[in-house]
DNA sequence: CCTTTAATAGCACGATCTTGCCAAAAAGAA
DNA sequence: TTCTTTTTGGCAAGATCGTGCTATTAAAGG
């Protein structure tokens, strides 16, 4: 047999192969070719594990909801162990929103490449169940996170679904602006306006 | 001497046809060919008056901004004539702000390739002006219409910078929202929305 | 009518892309 | 060592793209 070699492994080294290209150079220099280059791997490899190019699209679109997601199921656990109305409980809701925002380098890839994708799922149907899932996975963590402060008593007249598709299109928007207007806006101050959004919000 | 074409009212249709193509099939689908196909121009003519590829980017994106300009400057003239504090001062104010979101068709298709040009003005260095003028245009009719209510006394203590960004960053986000993922919110709650922040700013 | 010239149309070249297909390489199993 | 099978590398076909360049068309001015 040949030299052993784990599929998911290599799998996710493309998809990484992908994002990195995604986010130095625009989806549009995306092909197997460049793509193969970025991981170090021929072309046919690249096919032997990941299949046509339409296929290698969802996968590394799937391997970023995943690593999205990950993240994410840490801050859940943490947030259902601390009490509702607690002082360290708004340090933790802040973390957890400045998750979705590109405040270092890691999100900020991250964030490009899931603008890109999601531009490119809007006339790509193969793409869309993905940023389905992204878009309600961030919309589960928004709601959970207001239904505490509703819970907590400290702002009981909260209209849930309202404030909660205010909260996501304000992260979703600051996240638009760090990414494609960069000069409009800076990483601290966009924490700030998250910090401003919670104090009006009594949390 | 030939037949006679207005060669700006000529540059203006093949800009349209671009914005077609890229509402319809993406900025991946954007060709020669292809918006020469959508005019019903010859591959020729479009280069004729449009010139080369890159060129073409350029004169849609700017047929985009000036087309969104143009619709500000009347808002603009209204909003000066109208007091500060009156009372159908808060319909102007949301109706000119619904005009960032994709509530019609026009504006979504409009949205829709703003969105792709920002996209690849990213790692695109000629059209980064288009979308700095276009962020710094929306900042600059945001920061006005916070400018007045202050002005009228009804919040004298906003922080002005800090809530422009807040209040830019949320239309971006229902934008954004409503053109990759319009099944996770409905026009008619995107104004909900926004009625709903700019009445926690008491305008 | 005829000339002139903007406008239109399109060929052809080189580059790039995906994909079907096949051969070479490499390493565990016999 | 030899066989077997995964892994790797790559060729060639078919398609699309931008662009340089040329030829044709058509209408206003003489």
């Amino acid at each position: 047999m040949p030299k052993i070699v784990d599929p998911d492994e290599r799998r996710r080294e493309v998809a990484e192969a992908v994002f990195r290209v995604v986010a130095r150079d625009g989806l549009a220099q995306v092909s197997l070719r460049t793509v193969a280059a970025e991981a170090g791997l021929a072309i046919g490899s690249v096919r032997h594990y990941c299949g046509s190019y339409d296929e290698l699209m969802a996968l590394a679109f799937q391997t970023l909801v995943d690593a999205v997601d990950e993240r994410f199921a840490v801050h859940r656990g943490r947030l259902g162990e601390t009490a509702s109305g607690s002082p360290e409980r708004r340090r933790l809701v802040e973390d957890m929103l400045a998750e979705f925002l590109p405040l270092d380098e890691q999100r900020h890839r991250e964030t490009a490449v899931w603008l890109a994708f999601s531009g490119a799922a809007r006339t790509d149907g193969n793409l869309t169940p993905y940023v389905r899932r992204m878009s309600e996975g961030m919309r589960m963590v928004v709601r959970r996170i207001l239904e505490g402060c509703v819970r907590s008593g400290r702002t009981p007249e909260l209209d849930l679904a309202l404030e909660t598709d205010r909260l996501c299109a304000l992260l979703d928007g600051l996240a638009l602006t760090v990414i494609t207007a960069p000069s409009a806006i800076s990483p601290a101050r966009t924490l700030a306006v998250l910090r401003r959004h919670l104090d009006t919000l009594a949390i």
